[in-house]
DNA sequence: CGGGAAGTTGAAGAGCGTCAAAAGTAGTGG
DNA sequence: CCACTACTTTTGACGCTCTTCAACTTCCCG
């Protein structure tokens, strides 16, 4: 399996000789970096690698040894965690300005790996944690990523301990059309990246039970399943109610 | 429903006139304040309430402001979320040591109530904001924390999407038997305070299904159900098979 | 085109949930 | 001290949702 290719401050894109990379990026103001004043930029682009994986290339393998901490830029990745026999959950999609590697302990306890061809900002953990000290912004602005993400895995929790397939796949579809939108993509014929065995392991359910429900869904008129892996959802209030139960 | 008592300055005990009550809290080390020096403590007593509540208590409601964060002293916490039909599900049980309103956004993104008659400090968010500000090293900390929380919530979606019962009661008293040794109380005979329904709501089950496979486990031999809610750990080795998958 | 992966559909079965009732436990007051 | 009540836990019978196993179809990329 291949691992991912490093590509000296090729993301994003640089401007200028002086400028920093950063100054152009899309997504800055929904990441991390958002923290930063532009003047500070260059800190930040001084220690950051670009990072390029394909589809299916492994970012991390839990249990490596965390020397790292990145910025999704651009493309999908999904986080999971396997048990010895095999089973897996998929703890997470990552998205354009979500920041990856948060929850380490010297080595990652997940793996991290690209659905969709992806462009990341990498960082050295020890130069980030550094940089952290004189930005307290910035760990300010951390702080409150962690806290949204320990909100999400909540929201997961009642997904997965509470929620029938049919709520569940509600869910889903609701929470990428409103991470979508909040990236400044459209909302409605929302893009799916990730296989029916993503979607299962994701949602705690077998890629059968994902596609009979997906069927069910379709038949009785909330969605459309178009070409490309997007999906329309056809009737928005009732999927909410769906998915809050 | 009754909420809690206020009791300033009494948790935990004081000592001296002039020295901080955190200075004798036998728990410090393993919570945030263990950050702090304990010439710095006094900042930490200056801004907080000790809170006293009962078995039942509210100490807030999902949706409420988020005015305070805690830190348990004593007792035990039981941290939930409630779909609109009734479904419960528990995101965490709190011990002492542990940190309480990490993932707010304004208001509280789930419930807090006492299973035990518990000691908490409270401090008004804002003014412990501003401790931050001043004390990089617990910022650090606590992002730490977060970090730790996260991992443990990504345990508890593999848990809860891809564990049988057995493989789940198995992990959960592993837990309390692991958490209760960190705070240096004993292993083996471990201390279930929290109903069967808590159980069940933390673990995606119904109470059923839960005392069922206590008995199960219980005529296999691989634990002893003893007295005041306490659990013997008959085979360890087996049981963290049995957990891990 | 052709081959492999991804997705769909069907039939049968298991694990856990639901409903119901009994047994145990704890707190209260005469 | 014991009866009374209310709650928690256990146990049983049955049913349903989701899984498993299997075959078939569609999609995609060289």
């Amino acid at each position: 399996m291949p691992r991912y290719n490093i590509v000296p401050g090729a993301v994003p894109r640089a401007g200028g000789a002086g400028e920093s990379p950063c100054a152009a990026c899309t997504i800055r103001e929904i990441a991390v970096c958002g923290a930063l004043q532009s003047g500070e930029l260059r800190a930040l682009t001084d220690i950051m690698d670009g990072i390029s994986v394909s589809p299916g290339d492994v970012i991390f393998y839990e249990g490596d040894p965390a020397r790292y901490v990145f910025n999704v830029a651009a493309g999908t990745i999904r986080l999971s965690r396997l048990l010895p026999d095999g089973r897996r959950q998929i703890t997470g999609f990552l998205f354009p300005g979500d920041f990856l590697g948060l929850a380490y302990d010297e080595t990652y306890t997940y793996s991290a790996e690209a659905i969709e061809t992806a462009q990341l900002c990498r960082f050295s953990r020890a130069q980030f944690e550094t940089l952290l000290d004189g930005h307290p912004r910035m760990e300010r602005r951390l702080l409150g990523m962690a806290s949204n993400e320990l909100a999400t895995a909540q929201d997961q929790m009642v997904l997965l301990g509470r929620k029938t397939a049919r709520e569940k796949l509600a869910s889903f579809l609701l929470m990428l059309s409103r991470r979508a939108e909040r990236r400044g993509q459209r909302a409605d014929p929302v893009r799916v990246p990730m296989t029916r065995t993503d979607i299962g392991d994701y949602l705690g359910l077998t890629i059968e039970t994902v596609s009979r429900t997906f069927t069910a869904m379709r038949k009785s008129g909330l969605i459309e399943l178009q070409p490309e892996h997007a999906v329309r959802l056809l009737d928005f209030e009732e999927l909410t109610a769906i998915a809050d139960g």
